[in-house]
DNA sequence: ATCGGCAGCTAAACCGGTTTAGTAATGGAA
DNA sequence: TTCCATTACTAAACCGGTTTAGCTGCCGAT
């Protein structure tokens, strides 16, 4: 970045101010000019400062976004990488970067969110995996960053929220269960300090209380396998085992089949089973996972966008609600034993 | 960010220049003011602009990583959330972010780094799956861009590269098959135009050539499940099908082992099969599958250590050389049928 | 008594852009 | 012909820090 825009001025014979009102297309200088000091400003390689630009304007060009979970979860988990990449199809047309943050250790995720805050790093974060009652959403009031939600949280929140409901997915696969003739259904679900934990779990129970069934089958995980196996062995150590899990993301509902049929149980013979988020190994198990396929791409496109159009103040206010993920049927769910 | 350097200058009856050399610890303030100012600085909550930092220093306090990768398999790679967690916990003791980005159409790839290098919004990038002819070492050059490379390309590269050898890996996998009484071991790898999908396949090659045994049974396919399939199905269709499957991924090797599985044979007693990544998912699989686990966390901390002090000068330019890879075995590898 | 040197601080330049105020030239209307 | 408006441009201020040059007051050495 040696070139400034002194350079080109000087190669242009024009001054400084000349050359920023021709990049920028304003009026103020004549069109034979402009081209002129374009065509330097080609031959010289020049791109203008985002730093000296951001100086003056306040902004810094760049979202932020912090990931607070278990980089070994992480791995498995196949939401970040499609929500990131959707977020960037989104910033791929709008000068504007993605900064990310893993924030592992308890008490990483404040000082992640300050340090993007503190120096001007963002000019906004997207807050994914709300919880119950998070304190997220007062410390960015606190550092005057705005922000975008993925779901309403159930606290009172200034920032809008990009919505994808995750009811309609489980309350399809406990209606399919039921049609297979199952009457006892589980739930193994995430934390329930998630709203997406508490959600899902509610939406379990509202389709099995619609149906008249009792939902006494619910053991809360951590969203990891070792936490879906020690469910699902908590589960099948009862009288009245399940006839069928819905779990409450693919990797738990991936070592739950595995433990099950370690146990000597066939899935889908003596056990259905149900996951969520359609992981691209899903439907290569054994046997292929039924399981609720949402759209992070989508959602990330559209969560940043809302953002973007927040900060230019173009933002109507309004939470965006986006398609509902789908039901995906396949082998791990079959009729109940009679 | 309303409050600035004027401000805590005026609180604390100094000048800004008194302001800056006291917050970066410089001799030319007394003791006492020195407090007096820092003081007032924690009373405002002030904290410094970066860009404004970054405009006189040319920096800008951030490192760049591009993935070109599908999103729909990046989900189900576990490397990457390891990899960027690993950076991360090096960045979190360094005043530096990650900017990252996702480049999915083609063209999209230069394209990043471009916009990264352009405005000066990185100082440098960390350049993973290096491949054969990598034009990316060029295009930094041009743009004057400092970067690390994972692994050392085949091409001249004036980047430090931080290296963990797969040679190891797949040498110990064959090596176990060949001990389980294996004669015709097949390896299905990853795009050659990585040079990790080579030397991945040269190392099965040597293990195979030392043990006197044939390296025919090769196909290359390109890290994704579909692919991973139907390369073992065009490898079990042979005359003289393997005994046991190599796999450059555990998506693969989870997709094959599916596929193998669905065509009646039993794994590991008619074919034997191994994976590389540990990926979260593997050890749940029916059965538990075999494979290599790398440590990406690691990676990524040395990579980001490495270009930072490349970046301060202090690097002595040598490659870094970490621990190889490890194979974990499971049940998915057993006996050859006799 | 005078001078040199140093500690402690301020003023101002500087980084590389944007933006405002101001100037010169041109054209049209009165 | 005079005056005003408009166009095309320049000079300079500005953003918020860092850094250099310079100023002041005090000390010890000569």
């Amino acid at each position: 970045m040696a070139v400034t825009i002194s350079d080109v001025a000087s190669a242009a014979g024009v001054s400084k101010g000349a050359v920023s009102l021709a990049l920028n297309g304003q009026p103020g200088v004549g069109e034979e000019t402009r081209q002129r000091i374009l065509e330097a400003a080609k031959a010289l390689g020049w791109t203008p400062s985002l730093r000296a630009r951001g100086l003056k304007s306040s902004k810094s060009y760049a979202l932020g976004l912090v990931i607070a979970r278990n980089p070994k979860l992480l791995g498995s988990d196949p939401f970040f990488p499609a929500f990131i990449a959707g977020i960037e199809t989104t910033l791929a047309e709008h000068e504007y970067t993605l900064v990310l943050t893993v924030a592992t250790a308890p008490g990483a995720e404040e000082r992640a969110y300050r340090k993007l805050a503190d120096g001007g790093r963002v000019d906004g974060v997207i807050l994914t995996d709300v919880r119950h009652d998070d304190s997220r959403i007062g410390l960015l009031q606190d550092l005057k960053l705005p922000a975008v939600t993925l779901n309403r949280p159930e606290m009172p929140s200034p920032f809008p929220a990009v919505c994808m409901d995750d009811t309609d997915g489980i309350t399809a696969a406990v209606e399919h269960l039921i049609g297979l003739g199952h009457k006892r259904i589980a739930h193994i679900g995430g934390s329930q300090a998630y709203i997406h934990g508490r959600s899902r779990r509610h939406a379990w129970e509202a389709a099995l209380t619609k149906a008249g069934l009792q939902a006494d089958l619910f053991v809360e995980a951590d969203f990891t396998a070792p936490g879906g196996v020690a469910a699902t062995e908590q589960l099948l150590a009862r009288q009245d085992p399940p006839t069928a899990i819905v779990y409450a993301n693919d990797l738990m509902a991936t070592a739950g089949q595995s433990f099950a049929q370690a146990r000597g149980l066939n899935v889908p013979g003596d056990l259905s089973i149900t996951g969520y988020d359609n992981a691209e190994f899903a439907q290569y198990l054994n046997p292929p996972l039924t399981t609720i396929a949402a759209d992070p791409l989508r959602w990330g496109r559209a969560a940043a966008l809302v953002l973007l159009s927040q900060l230019d103040g173009t933002h109507n206010g309004e939470d965006i609600e986006l398609a509902p993920p789908q039901l995906v049927v396949r082998a791990s769910t079959g009729p109940a034993r009679t």
